[in-house]
DNA sequence: TGTCTATGTCATGTT
DNA sequence: AGAACATGACATAGA
């Protein structure tokens, strides 16, 4: 089996084989040998049941075998799982530890998952359970959310294929349980568009997400108005300060948070399948980019069973976008890869010369190759009629019943299914169309496939008769490109439909990019105002409370004021040292006492900082005419015109009159 | 039937 | 100079 092979360093010759299916392969004989009892070396008892296995796979999927084991070297070791464990849950664990699938039945799906609870199973409860079970047993929802568009042009030719499986849909009523209960004929159709449609969907998200964080988030790299536009928005800082809340909370714009590894080892484990066939006999894999690109086990091994137990392979967990093959196939550790099979010559059947990469794996090969023959799979079933009636309605069933899950990787459904009937009713073109249209879709990034206009786009490339499919010319670097033109004798009526292509197609994900960049940035802009105007009214509020307390704080100092002046009977001098050491201007005792102080000493130099206080008026008093006591409801009214209010008790302590007091309150008016 | 939304495409500007 | 990209404007399909 070819690996990937990269080399670390040019100048030391030293060259780094990785084997990506290296892991799947231990796994895969580490259940061979748990199958053949062979180097186990722990017995769980569950139900007075033993189920002989490896402490080490245990514990490392396993929490509960983690902590139980690990202090135990003795051989032959024997746990007693609690009584909350079943041997009906825990055998699927089991094999789920030793096989990365988790095989379940509606019925069955809950003991699995309190047997996983209990053992502390990893990657399982979040990553499967919770998606799985509300959708098992919440009937309610309906799959409406499900529903996308799925082509928008009636004149493609996948309009009219979609139009009668839409019909033909409407009868299904899409019940979970009966969806299930698949009978043996039907499910060889059943897998086969399972696995199509996780062959399109399915993917792993790292890179994704990383695609994602490159395209759509690099704000540095764009362009000026770009740029200004982002800073205006508030998103010039760093990614960091607006995908975050993109993907993970508020902002409903798309990027669904994928975190789990699993599904990159999925990648793994299914590609594993093509050389060994699945283990499990009746699976139906839902998240197997190349289940059904092994005609050996996908239609054959599919047929037994009375309900046919869904097999999560490790990617139903939570949500995560939906992609297409081509993003599956770059994600894939294999490379196993849509965009490999883009190079697929849908006429021919053959694997077109990729220029941009000098070798391909035997996995690659095999992949590719099955996938274009799958078309003949389904079309030689198609050409059985006992077949084809129930095949067809059982995948229906099946196909609502997916939907149901609401999973966003299975949202391309209708469109699978509707190419599905395509490749059965149309001819062999039509196959190559679905093919290309299944690896087509620019989806170097994360956006949904459209699908419709590439489908159509790739029904004229097949009418140009292009060396090579549609997906193929949008997804090749520059240079790829031009050495694939090159290489290819192209007419020119070609070239230009490929140039055109191609363009249309970047455009066409610049135009997605630009709109969700607006759209984010509305988003922000929105959370921007919600949090100043929530700012503003805290502000407001603080203001108001302290307006308050000024108040408050000025009808004290009033009245103690007035209470001292009463009571201690201040000389002028006193009064003025007062002032001198009270002169904040938002004082009103200040202002009192500074007042009083100007009444008798104006002149006086110390006086300045009052004079500041009191404004213009301090230039009025008539030295002279001053008295020793001061009407202070006098003084109030000549008060430096200041709105607090002021005790105007009867402390009749100091009289002025009301001439001298009057001028300067005209003066500044 | 009109409106809104999503999307594709073209034209144009910027890097 | 040409390619890639961003974006406004327009057209179209579907809800």
């Amino acid at each position: 089996m070819q690996f990937s092979m990269t080399m670390s360093s040019c100048k030391t010759s030293e060259f780094t084989f990785q084997s990506s299916v290296h892991s799947t392969l231990v796994l895969r004989c580490l259940d061979e040998q748990r199958r053949k009892d062979l180097l186990c070396d722990v017995t769980v008892m569950v139900e007075n049941r033993g189920f002989r296995a490896h402490r080490s796979v245990l514990a490392s999927c396993s929490e509960y075998f983690s902590t139980r084991m690990t202090n135990h070297t003795s051989p032959g070791l024997i746990i007693n799982l609690p009584d909350e464990v079943t041997a009906e849950g825990f055998e699927p664990l089991l094999q789920f530890a030793y096989t990365s699938k988790l095989l379940f039945t509606k019925e069955n799906v809950l003991e699995i998952h309190n047997c996983a609870t209990v053992l502390g199973f990893k990657n399982l409860d979040k990553a499967c359970f919770d998606f799985i079970l509300p959708k098992f047993f919440d009937s309610s929802k309906s799959s409406s959310k499900v529903q996308r568009k799925q082509c928008c042009k009636t004149k493609c030719w996948r309009a009219k294929a979609e139009s009668s499986y839409k019909n033909d849909g409407a009868n299904d009523t899409g019940d979970v349980s009966s969806a299930i209960q698949l009978s043996k004929k039907q499910e060889p159709n059943v897998s086969s568009n399972l696995g199509e449609m996780a062959a399109r969907t399915c993917s792993p998200c790292p890179v994704e997400t990383e695609a994602y964080t490159e395209t759509e988030s690099d704000y540095s790299s764009l362009c000026p108005k770009y740029r200004k536009f982002q800073l205006a928005c508030g998103k010039g800082q760093s990614n960091t300060d607006t995908e975050p809340e993109n993907t993970e909370s508020t902002c409903s714009l798309n990027s669904l948070p994928c975190s789990s590894s699993e599904k990159c080892e999925s990648a793994n484990t299914l590609s594993s399948k093509t050389s060994t066939g699945i283990n499990e006999e009746d699976a139906v894999s839902i998240c197997c980019p190349l289940a059904k690109q092994s005609p050996v086990e996908t239609p054959l091994n599919l047929c037994s069973g009375k309900s046919s137990p869904m097999t999560a392979s490790c990617g139903l967990g939570g949500s995560f976008p939906p992609l297409s093959a081509g993003e599956v196939a770059e994600s894939s550790s294999v490379q196993v890869s849509g965009k490999e099979c883009i190079m697929l010559d849908c006429r021919t059947g053959t694997v077109c010369p990729n220029p941009s990469r000098d070798q391909r794996s035997s996995v690659e090969m095999e992949v590719a190759n099955q996938l274009s023959a799958w078309p003949d799979i389904c079309s030689s079933r198609v050409s059985e009629p006992s077949s084809y009636g129930q095949g067809m309605a059982v995948k229906s069933s099946e196909l609502q019943w997916l939907k149901q899950l609401e999973c966003p990787f299975l949202r391309d459904l209708g469109a699978v299914d509707a190419q599905v009937r395509c490749s059965e009713v149309t001819s062999r073109s039509a196959e190559c169309s679905y093919i290309s249209s299944i690896n087509s879709g620019e989806d170097s990034d994360s956006f949904d496939t459209e699908g419709d206009s590439e489908s159509c786009t790739s029904e004229q490339a097949s009418l140009m008769q292009l060396p090579f499919s549609v997906a193929g010319i949008v997804s090749l670097s520059r240079n790829d490109f031009q050495q694939m033109l090159k290489i290819q004798q192209l007419t020119r009526e070609q070239l230009d439909f490929v140039h055109d292509v191609r363009r249309r197609s970047k455009n066409r994900i610049a135009a997605r990019r630009c709109r969700k960049r607006k759209l984010d940035c509305i988003h922000n802009l929105e959370c921007e105002i919600e949090r100043l105007r929530s700012e503003k009214e805290k502000l407001t509020a603080e203001k108001r409370q302290l307006d308050q307390l000024r108040l408050k704080t000025r009808e004290n100092y009033s009245v103690l004021y007035d209470r001292l002046c009463a009571e201690a009977k201040l000389q002028p001098e006193q009064l003025q040292v007062f002032a001198k050491y009270t002169s904040l201007a938002e004082c009103p005792f200040s202002t009192h006492l500074s007042t009083k102080a100007q009444l008798y000493h104006r002149s006086e130099p110390e006086l300045q900082p009052l004079a500041s206080c009191l404004g213009t008026d301090t230039g009025i008093y008539e030295p002279g005419t001053s008295t020793r006591s001061v009407n202070t409801q006098n003084l109030a009214a000549s008060d430096l015109r200041s709105t607090e209010p002021r005790h105007t008790g009867n402390n009749e302590t100091m009289s002025i009159s009301t001439d001298q007091i009057n001028k300067p309150e005209t003066d500044k008016s």
